[in-house]
DNA sequence: ATAACATCTTGATACGTTTCAAACCCCGGT
DNA sequence: ACCGGGGTTTGAAACGTATCAAGATGTTAT
């Protein structure tokens, strides 16, 4: 198959090169006549823009990055919709990579699409990754943190108050009768699991007799969730907590069926569950998991409009650190049930 | 911020733009004392490579892309980490497109990473796309087809054995002795849906009693699921099937999620339910879902393995059409409880 | 001392596109 | 008959990089 450019159309069509470029670009300036050969040529040759001489000549390219930590994890999943949806309306294409909790994967990704020369970045991650985004903002990439606020003022990100989640799922929880409260999660270094145990803890500092108990976990998945609830098992009843708050809804997932299936313990009679980001699945899980609720597409809504603010060169205007409030959403897995 | 490209470089390290080509690219020809004031400007001035020009001068890209019809069901969650694992490992990047089960997305898509001039395609879709895919391999555009057999022996393929699936489910749900089965899926113009129901259909056909309903749904998503649910709920006992066989896990667990949750019908007591994947969530489920196990990194994996293949220039030696049989998996969607 | 050669470096060229300035053509107005 | 001018068309230049052929420098063998 011979390569064809720009330049075979044109000597198909028998016109010169700059005739098909316009005809390409501003079709208004080419004369019917000319625009229906040069068409036909086209077609018959299939020939297809080359997407790099055109991104070489502009000096831009119009795509941007979203990088998620794990694409399995449906809660970015829904997030990527949303961006989808948002990107298309402003004719934006996203490159979606997955890091999959590997900070060297990340670099990799950070570097191939500064290569790209991609117009932006909606980062989520779990790594403190703003000194890195700097750099990039320095060299002229603006991005937006996912999930995570920005610690300084003029990094824009779109993110849910995770201290007042945490809040809500330790008043719930003590709300219904419960003290001995362990957090599963973990690394405390991941902004997300500190401010909601920090949340949790505020919480229950303030109660007569609740008590917090830290269980932290490498990763957030519902494999973690599972070793977790064997530990749990494994102690004698009285030691167990009569109350989990899990980081997320993987990890409360994975638990709540080692639990349930694997050795017998009551949820939420014997421990409550509740999890975090309200996951499609938290609904028609096992037990119906109660959870703290992010808003999803709106998220990547959000993120976009705020990369395509911060992509244009006016300064901004509006503030740039978007904080969601999340929105308790309990379930069976902390309700008896109502019959 | 000034546009860094190779040049400057040259001139703040002092030596000539080919110098530091070479050094980006053959590190060994070039002088150690060059090498090291290179490195130097390079760090200083942070420069990256623009992939454009690059891509330009190559000729090629070094990026493939996964064109996948919804990116929140886990099933192609699942796949893309296969996909990427084995990806890096051939020094490929990985763009991940999300059709949104939109044939106009789709082709977009499709057009447009022709224009990028990828090495290959990986497409999963709902669609008949096996025509534009020809047009593709004409253009010097290799693909794999994921999830669906090629119907042309030229054409690559991963996919798993529907038919043998399809006939797995039914027979499973005939031994348990259920005989008014129902199918919950569609549109039969999807192949992946056809070839399920076919099976179902040839297994239930041989049996002395079986009657197989077909409920048709434009959509295999959890809200799919539960509208169907509130139908059957809908109907007079005796006339709602005793088991359904949902053409994905997606459909199975919104449809169980309703029947128990909104209108207290018993899974499996009154109606066994059966999906299809084997996602993650099956077993974490309400009730822990049946299902019919297609691999999922593997998938990936070899989805990877065979493009890579194709964009050699040999001929191919090995079959092209790789198809996986899938495996039974039953959980309590369909077995009454053991104790 | 010179030739032959290896090593390192350079400048020019091409990749496929867009765009700018100039050329062209055809008309209507003077 | 000439000029001005809009609408079309053209050719050339540039974008940032890799590579090739050739130049420069240094080294070894004769």
């Amino acid at each position: 198959m011979a390569r064809v450019g720009i330049r075979e159309v044109a000597t198909l069509a028998g016109v010169s090169v700059g005739t098909v470029s316009h005809y390409l670009n501003h079709p208004s300036r080419v004369s019917p006549e000319k625009s229906e050969r040069i068409q036909r040529a086209i077609d018959k040759l299939g020939f297809v823009r080359n997407n790099a001489a055109w991104q070489l000549r502009l000096g831009r390219s119009t795509t941007i990055a979203y990088i998620v930590p794990d694409v399995s994890n449906p809660f970015f999943a829904a997030i990527a919709e949303g961006v989808e949806q948002r990107a298309a309306a402003h004719d934006l294409s996203v490159f979606i990579a997955n890091s999959n909790r590997s900070r060297a994967r990340e670099d990799a990704y950070l570097e191939m699409f500064q290569a790209q020369r991609v117009q932006g970045l909606l980062v989520a991650s779990h790594e403190p990754i703003e000194d890195r985004l700097i750099t990039l903002r320095q060299r002229g990439v603006p991005s937006v943190l996912v999930g995570q606020r920005g610690t300084f003022a003029d990094q824009p990100s779109v993110s849910v108050d995770d201290v007042a989640g945490g809040r809500m799922a330790a008043a719930h929880l003590l709300e219904l009768g419960r003290s001995r409260i362990a957090f599963v999660g973990g690394p405390l270094g991941i902004r997300q699991v500190a401010d909601r145990l920090d949340g949790a803890g505020s919480v229950i500092g303030q109660s007569a007799e609740g008590t917090l108990e830290v269980i932290n976990v490498a990763h957030r998945t519902i494999a973690e969730g599972r070793a977790v609830a064997r530990l749990l098992a494994a102690r004698r009843p009285q030691r167990r907590p009569d109350a989990v708050f899990a980081v997320n809804d993987l990890i409360a997932l994975g638990l709540i069926q080692e639990l349930v299936l694997g050795h017998g313990i009551r949820v939420p009679e014997d421990i409550a569950v509740i999890g975090y980001d309200d996951i499609e699945f938290a609904e028609s899980s096992l037990i119906p998991l109660s959870s703290i609720r992010a808003p999803h597409e709106e998220f990547g809504h959000t993120a976009v409009d705020l990369l395509v603010d911060e992509m244009g060169e006016e300064p901004r205007d509006s503030p740039a650190q978007m904080v969601f409030q999340p929105v308790l959403v309990p379930r069976a897995s902390t309700l008896a049930a109502a019959d």
